[in-house]
DNA sequence: TAGGTTGTGCGAAACGTTTCGACAACCCCT
DNA sequence: AGGGGTTGTCGAAACGTTTCGCACAACCTA
């Protein structure tokens, strides 16, 4: 690999003016600059990263900390870790993928201390998330796919989950349904403090609230027999429910098995609406579900697009909350002339 | 962040010393060892990765080359990274995730030229890929997920598809199956040269052959809609077909709506084999299907580790071949009576 | 006692950048 | 003509490691 002394000797200046040259640091000859560069195109010269790292203290790399898959790594947190990259790639960073272990902390403070990243971006951010307290601490800049409990000071980028809400609640509505019902995350899948889910719910009792229509929810079904049970179950406490948000799409498939055992039909006994999942998977199902499609790929575009900026200048603290998008499939239809 | 050198003057010794008793490099005295490691713990000492890289050009930083989501990025490629990146880490490596652009080449040679990695992954490898000759010329140690055509010399990790094919076809056979189709994974999907698909076929078709019982192929739906024309094909063309190898899994969501619409049930009319995808999708469907899973994240695992294993010391390529894991579900049972 | 062999530690150079003070050449102005 | 500013370039130091030759003492052997 040829370096910046190679390409000085080449061009007959000194190792400064290439490096000032090639980065425009500070003005250099039109001449000489042009003698440069055709030198440096000929030896096909790459700037070392670590030496560079090394001097000016920036890498130019970021950290994606994510969970181990115990807990079942979706397709969701696939698109955060590709949406990062290319985000980052577009400016000229690099992303390191850095599997969290049993200590998370511990993690970070290895990370960190290796001098080989310039910043982190966190995803699966708990509502009282311990790591955003450490890095704060350290001084290490960050930004969050998610948030905290209280994430106005921190850059972050998540969900916008009450207009997520009001779209979703607006789609039956504008139906001509009346009682909505809403299957959350089960919390064994998740960690108890898990913002989505918290937030969904919450977001869904206001917009339902708002728009004047029944709403009942507190149902967590996390797998496909538990999403059967839980339909029964609504269905024999809440027989006016006509609409259905699911967030899990094990439990989706198990409302359309209990459906189909009724001898019902959807959408013409029920419009089921699938939340925080992928298109992808709504597409599976028969009929297709509609989906309020979580904007992944996004929130890792903006996540490492803030980092990046916190890295290059200060200012206040940026947040971007990011509404699902919905996908009509063929599972949402008036609701059923009974009702 | 302290640095060599604080930790050379707090135990009163020279840098040298330092490095080499903490890297073991060359014998130092116990006493003073011990000294030296205090202070280094009292200090926190972290070394610095960018300065060893720089001196040892050695990073310990791998690249985990992935195509961007264009073509549809599923669970089986997050599991690659996943599990590359965890066992990356477990042998104190660290992994690089970095997206393919158009020119893929190009992408290479910059990001080789940077000397930020030691090596690089392939994914997503196609049966001829130019990528494998530019790394080999390039002197850029590299292993593969997945394999192409004439692997034999470079170090891989790959579904063991005859052995999965074998075992795919004795599950149906097992149950007194006489007549096998399958439905291969739609080009539009994935590149013409892809791997799997081709390989899954020939292998689908050996091992029936063996075994003895028929087969058909040349069916590649890749959504619902076609998975559903295929299956109706199928029956016109093969009414004697009991059991049916899916590698899509929207099309196997197709099949499953094309036999419902019949009137038929799965598995008692039709046997329904998931292959090449998630036990995670096949979850989903209502009976679950029984799944061919593939060892995903030990691929990842293996492709990383036999990467380092090469970075390390010499020695001939290693390749392992790991057959997908059986998964029953409910989609699996005697072919029907009349059959 | 002279010569060799270990064992242990030191200092300097090197990796490839960036940064910064010094300085030569030149132009403009008085 | 000479002082002051501007422009363009240079050389050296620094970043934090690793590596390598060398020095020094202690000990053994003949």
């Amino acid at each position: 690999m040829s370096s910046l002394r190679d390409v000085a000797a080449r061009a007959q200046v000194a190792v400064s003016t290439v490096s000032a040259a090639l980065n425009g640091t500070r003005p250099v000859a039109a001449a000489t600059k042009r003698r440069i560069e055709q030198a440096a195109a000929e030896l096909g010269y790459r700037p070392n990263l670590l030496a560079r790292g090394l001097q000016s203290k920036r890498t130019r790399i970021l950290a994606l900390l994510f969970p181990t898959p115990g807990g079942g790594f979706g397709h969701t947190e696939m698109l955060f870790a590709t949406g990062a990259a290319e985000a980052a790639k577009e400016l000229g960073y690099h992303l390191l993928l850095s599997p969290e272990s049993a200590d998370p902390i511990d993690e970070l403070r290895h990370l960190t201390g290796l001098g080989l990243v310039d910043g982190v971006l966190l995803m699966e951010v708990r509502l009282d998330d311990e790591r955003t307290e450490f890095l704060s601490a350290a001084g290490v800049p960050f930004a969050m796919i998610g948030r905290t409990r209280e994430p106005d000071a921190i850059d972050h980028a998540d969900i916008d989950f009450a207009a997520t809400a009001r779209d979703a609640v607006a789609h039956v509505a504008g139906l001509g349904h009346r009682e909505l019902a809403f299957f959350n995350l089960s919390p064994g899948r998740y960690a108890e403090g898990y913002g989505p889910a918290a937030r969904m719910a919450a977001e869904f009792a206001a917009a339902a609230r708002e728009a004047g229509i029944g709403y009942v929810d507190g149902f967590l079904p996390g797998s496909a027999e538990e999403g059967r049970q839980a339909f029964e179950r609504l269905m024999a406490e809440r027989p006016g429910v006509t609409a259905l948000a699911v967030a899990d799409d094990h439990a989706a498939a198990g409302v359309l098995a209990g459906v189909a055992a009724r001898g019902w039909r959807v959408p013409e006994d029920l419009t089921v609406v699938l939340v925080l999942s992928s298109a992808r998977a709504a597409a599976m199902f028969h009929p297709s579900l509609t989906t309020l499609e979580p904007p992944s790929a996004e929130l890792g575009r903006l996540g490492a697009r803030m980092l990046i900026d916190r890295l290059q200048g200060d200012g206040p603290p940026r947040q971007r909350l990011v509404p699902c998008q919905l996908v009509p499939g063929g599972s949402s239809g008036p609701p059923r002339a009974g009702a």
